[in-house]
DNA sequence: AAACTTCTCAACCGCTTGCAT
DNA sequence: TATGCAAGCGGTTGAGAAGTT
């Protein structure tokens, strides 16, 4: 296994390629295709090493590169491959159609693992970790985030913080509130109101616990069946309350609606099968769902929030490998995956209730990926 | 407006892998 | 089997852009 002598010959341009270099590789490989990189800058009259052009080819100038922002759904497959593949770029790569490795390694590095270690998510194992955790997040407006070192917290931030002062003990919501919280730039949706968000948080745990455990036991029909009901309940109601959470924002794009949409209608279309909802004073498995909603409308406390978490963590309990219960869990429920599962429920789980929740404001509440940088 | 800092990403480096001989 | 070469891959660098003071 010998080593490519590559670059090594001395006169051979290196850095930054010109428009007129770009024009002669292009051009050569029009003509004459790929074939061999070694012989291929002479043959073309590059003075270049052919590693380097096929490189710039690869990386840059191939016509089948596609170029602009990631999309939503191409950061969500970035994470989710990476917490199975780690840092195999190029097998990453191979999964978003015209995305190099390259880029994909770059976007990593520059935006998602930021991302993810500011929500207290080791980017490496996609585990939470609170030593992670950025609780100034909680505190520090976005403007002054820039300047955290020397900002003061005005009396309005203090009762926010006191609003999430029950939270303490449960990392998962912390990390929920931190997300949703955390929305600098102009194009993204704000929380009105950030006390208000703690019930709708609650509710929005709810739902998702609801809708994984409904999933974990597919062989479960009656049991599924009893959970479906328990998750459109949850989702009806909250539905009902998140947006009024949300400022709105003219910027969410046509795309994104159509793509939100799309989402929505395959919701929709499994939730037809099941489509109806809890009777009055319906028990599931031991848990008043009725009660419950009553309890999360409420100004939560530090004894309901125990009575609610010790319900997910028995769900959780069932089924370690579902994530239940945590809104911010990776690899299969990222950061973005969470609310995005969440809202989807929401959109489509309880036909319903999910009419009275807009596609715009699903896409308000969706479009996380900006606010979270 | 200038100086400084931070961020982005194209390009490079060096190692590994796969194939031909 | 051993060797040489080409291609692929992941980590790192540094120039320029953008943002901040």
């Amino acid at each position: 296994m010998g080593r490519a002598p590559c670059c090594e010959k001395s006169g051979l341009k290196k850095g930054p390629w010109t428009p007129e270099e770009d024009e002669k590789l292009v051009a050569y490989i029009k003509k004459n295709g790929q074939g061999n990189w070694r012989t291929l800058p002479k043959n073309a009259g590059l003075a270049r090493c052919g590693k380097s052009c096929r490189l710039r080819w690869t990386n840059y100038l191939r016509p089948d590169i596609k170029r602009g922002r990631f999309s939503f759904e191409e950061e969500e497959t970035i994470i989710q491959l990476h917490s199975i593949l780690g840092n195999k770029w190029s097998a990453i790569a191979a999964r978003l159609p015209g995305r190099t490795d390259n880029e994909i390694k770059n976007y990593w590095n520059t935006h998602i693992r930021k991302r993810l270690l500011r929500m207290g998510i080791d980017p490496v194992t996609h585990a939470p970790r609170l030593d992670l955790l950025d609780l100034s997040a909680l505190l520090i407006k976005p403007s002054a985030a820039a300047s955290a070192a020397c900002y003061y917290p005005t009396q309005a931030d203090l009762d926010t913080l006191r609003a999430f002062e029950p939270l303490a003990g449960y990392p998962d919501l912390l990390r929920l509130a931190s997300t949703l919280l955390s929305s600098p730039g102009s194009a993204a949706p704000a929380i009105a109101d950030p006390q208000q968000l703690l019930p709708w948080m609650l509710q929005a745990q709810m739902a998702q616990a609801a809708a994984a455990m409904a999933q974990q036991a597919p062989q479960q029909q009656q049991a599924g069946h009893h959970h479906q009901l328990m998750q459109q309940a949850a989702a009806g109601a909250a539905c009902q309350q998140m947006p009024d959470l949300l400022v709105h924002d003219a910027n969410t794009t046509v795309a994104q609606q159509q793509q939100l949409a799309a989402a929505a209608q395959q919701q929709d279309m499994a939730a037809a099968c099941h489509g109806m909802h809890p009777p009055a004073g319906y028990v599931d498995d031991g848990l008043d769902v009725p009660a419950l909603m009553q309890m999360v409308h409420q100004q939560p406390d530090a004894s309901n929030l125990q009575q609610w978490s010790s319900t997910v963590t028995s769900s959780n309990n069932n089924n370690n490998s579902n994530n239940v219960g945590s809104g911010v869990s990776t690899p299969s429920s990222s950061p973005v995956a969470g609310l995005n599962r969440t809202a989807t429920a929401y959109g489509g789980g309880a036909s319903d209730a999910a009419a009275q929740f807009s596609l715009q404001q699903l896409s308000e509440l969706l479009d996380v990926s900006d606010y979270m940088m």
